[in-house]
DNA sequence: GCTGAAAAGCATCGCCT
DNA sequence: AGGCGATGCTTTTCAGC
């Protein structure tokens, strides 16, 4: 669907990803006035930058407090054995659970880095136990964020 | 600017809010017909969200690896001290590279926990180096993500 | 707080450069 | 490839329930 480092990517385009980036509900007249384009190819690009994959999607940015969940932390998962089996049962186990937002698995084996949300401290340890009751679970490292400095979502666009 | 656990959101909100986050850039009328609203109502209740401060904005998903970002990983980084103006330093140093995506600092003391980007691995390499070579900084862990599961940007609207 | 109509603005198409 | 003009929707406001 995309290829790597996509040659026909010029500075328009690049241009076109930094703005619905920052502003994923602009309109396409308002975008096309930023980067000197006349609305109909800026929406020609748009739409060639959605079906290569390039833009795979637009979200609202919601915050989690106003909905009722006011901790958000990772978990550092360790298993006991790094059988493609167990890893792909850890992982669908993970992905299962609505309060798990995001489930990467980490080089050099068994290692599984999670972030989670929370309605609250009680929750979070339910969560905790319920990880480190998991099968093939052998430890779980929680990670407790106290301050966000930075959390951009996307990509640098330079 | 806005309340925790805001009482006034109700289940047609949170329909708005989940619709929303599937796709920010639904048109208003559509997002009316999903929630059972005309569109009149339906934009007011949008505008009361974005002014609550509960949708904080929109924002396009673009993929990392058409922009030229092979690499995604974290670090998690100790400090030395765990003075306040030690923390502020580095968080402030981490916070202006443009690679690293977010920054939080984790409870217990001196540990923050990054999201980066890199060009390649050679670029992750220069990064961490220049990371482990920061003043105050003891120690870096790299955890590189190898396979991601689940990268669901938003909360649970449930 | 919703509906419905109406004005203004936008998305999108076909054609031309 | 980008621009122009036309058409049909969409957004947005406003009066009235």
């Amino acid at each position: 669907m995309n290829r790597e480092q996509d040659p026909g990517l010029d500075s328009v385009d690049r241009h076109i990803l930094a703005e619905l980036q920052a502003d994923g509900r602009m309109t396409n007249v308002e975008l096309a006035r930023r980067v000197n384009l006349s609305a109909p190819p800026c929406l020609r690009r748009v739409r060639r930058l959605e079906e290569a994959g390039i833009i795979r999607g637009y979200h609202a940015d919601i915050d989690p407090v106003s909905l009722g969940w006011e901790v958000t932390f990772f978990a550092l998962v360790g298993l006991e054995s790094q059988k493609q089996a167990v890893l792909d049962a850890f992982e669908a186990l993970a992905s299962s659970w609505p309060e798990v937002r995001e489930c990467h698995m980490i080089r050099g084996g068994g290692d599984f880095l999670l972030r989670l949300v929370a309605r609250d401290t009680a929750h979070e340890n339910e969560l905790t136990a319920r990880l480190t009751n998991a099968p093939a679970v052998l430890r779980v490292q929680t990670l407790q964020t106290i301050r966000t400095a930075k959390d951009e979502a996307g990509v640098p666009v330079a």
